[in-house]
DNA sequence: TATTGTTATACTCTATAACTATA
DNA sequence: TATAGTTATAGAGTATAACAATA
């Protein structure tokens, strides 16, 4: 194996095992504890992509379009979301996000960035460090949107 | 605010939005289908810091005792654990990992690692985006360490 | 009495198969 | 015929409450 791609290796290990406990840790930080992560990850998306159809909420989280319409169905009936039949074609249904579901990922997110930035603070990371972190989290997104 | 602690939520976001994403997207990556989550995360426990009790591997995964028995008769009928009474304290149950167990754990990692070197390598980054990528991931360390 | 683990029960998320309504 | 969504059914993970066995 060549230098770089040893490298890429060590790299993917620590990267990998970093992210999982620090996805684990912080996704426990949430504005409702009756709000799931599935639930939460449909609220996610609809308030930052808009109203979307069952179909491509499904195929977004891939999961099944029965277990949306089950998911669906948990949201509406907390009123986080409200569906509204297409009138184009007749057979799609439109889920909207609502005013307190938005407010749920709003508080959730400011929740979750708020313990992780006490973290941080709790280590007093040096203004280095911190662009550290940030540059890594840029060359992260890059991963995730290839 | 401080330029300090405005630089704190700025890489608190920033990390949060990539940790997530990244996570969700290895999650994918498990050497057999009929393994979830909450199992795998088990098994991971057990190699790393061999036998437990049901109370103990409860406590470390945060659910409750009954979640814990449940998961655990789920890793036993496939094999993967094995409960062996406690002598010394015949209420407790203790917990140990099997080979096969074992080899579930190992055959994920390595599937997981090598989607990420794949995606790593596929963006062609230089060695010091990698190494940038391995100091952050050291600093995530100490964050859910601390 | 307190602790360890299990059983009983219920709700959510997941899946596949079968169904309805619409294109 | 094909597509969008739902309903039916089943299995796993989660919880709380109640229980048995043991310390």
């Amino acid at each position: 194996m060549s230098a770089s791609e040893e490298a890429l290796h060590l790299t993917a290990t620590d990267l990998r095992m970093a992210t999982f406990r620090l996805a684990r840790r912080l996704r426990c930080a949430r504005a409702a504890d009756s709000m799931s992560d599935a639930q939460l990850a449909v609220l996610a998306t609809l308030r930052m992509h808009g109203r979307r159809t069952i179909s491509a909420l499904a195929e977004h989280e891939r999961v099944t379009a029965p277990s949306m319409t089950s998911t669906v169905d948990g949201l509406e009936k907390q009123g986080f979301v409200a569906r509204t039949p297409d009138e184009e074609d007749r057979r799609r249904v439109q889920v909207d996000i609502t005013e307190a579901g938005t407010e749920i990922v709003v508080e959730t997110i400011r929740r979750r960035d708020e313990l992780l930035a006490d973290m941080l603070r709790e280590l007093d990371y040096t203004e280095v460090e911190l662009e550290t972190l940030r540059a890594a989290s840029e060359l992260m997104r890059r991963v995730t949107d290839r």
